[in-house]
DNA sequence: TACTAATATAGCCATATGGCTATTTCAATA
DNA sequence: TATTGAAATAGCCATATGGCTATATTAGTA
């Protein structure tokens, strides 16, 4: 995954609603009107959260009658624990710093 | 992991500068002084990031003369990934919803 | 066509965040 | 001891965030 995508899902997951969210979408697909009243907070509240969410394709979205239900994009989220353990080299980084006789190297 | 302590992990992470700052020590432990350089931003913001992943157990530091020295914590690391794929159950919050008649079950 | 229910959007507000400069702390050294 | 260099802390500021209420939008129904 792209890292500054990896940094904005990794950014949508860092909240304790939003990861709660991820894990009840985990067991079963939910409707807004589901959620509200397992988090107590308000329907609009929610709906920021859900859009949050899709905007980093971590839920995708369906109407049924008056209701959407949203659903965990779970191959999102095994990219990203994936991500996590294959980050990428930045040895250039380092190289250049080298070049620039910035390395502290100690000992 | 706690999920809670989750949720804080994620969210150190989810800072393309921080991200970043993982991704280096991955390669090899850092300075500061290193570090300032390759971001371009200033020597206390860099200090903050890490005194932000020192906090959910991503980096630990030592000393080595004037420098400090910070390392990636892998375990912590590969704890996240791992409960990003082992998220909790949170059935009870839907025997609950049922139990009050707010399930929503469509089709 | 109204009316209701579910969801989204707009906009407000208090707090958190990520940058900065100035200053302090701590270790090495002249 | 005085000085220098690295890192941490304090405090400022602009922006982002996560809650809220009010209002629109959309689908189903009387």
């Amino acid at each position: 995954m792209e890292f500054n995508k990896l940094a904005d899902a990794l950014k949508a997951l860092g909240d304790p609603t939003r990861l709660k969210i991820i894990a009840l979408l985990n067991m079963r697909d939910c409707c807004v009107c589901e959620l509200v009243p397992i988090f107590g907070i308000s329907q609009p509240s929610i709906s920021k959260h859900m859009s949050r969410l899709k905007n980093v394709d971590l839920v995708t979205e369906k109407r049924k009658g008056q209701w959407v239900f949203y659903s965990l994009n779970r191959q999102q989220l095994e990219d990203i624990g994936f991500s996590l353990n294959h980050l990428p080299d930045f040895s250039l980084e380092f190289n250049e710093l080298e070049k620039q006789g910035l390395l502290v190297t100690c000992e």
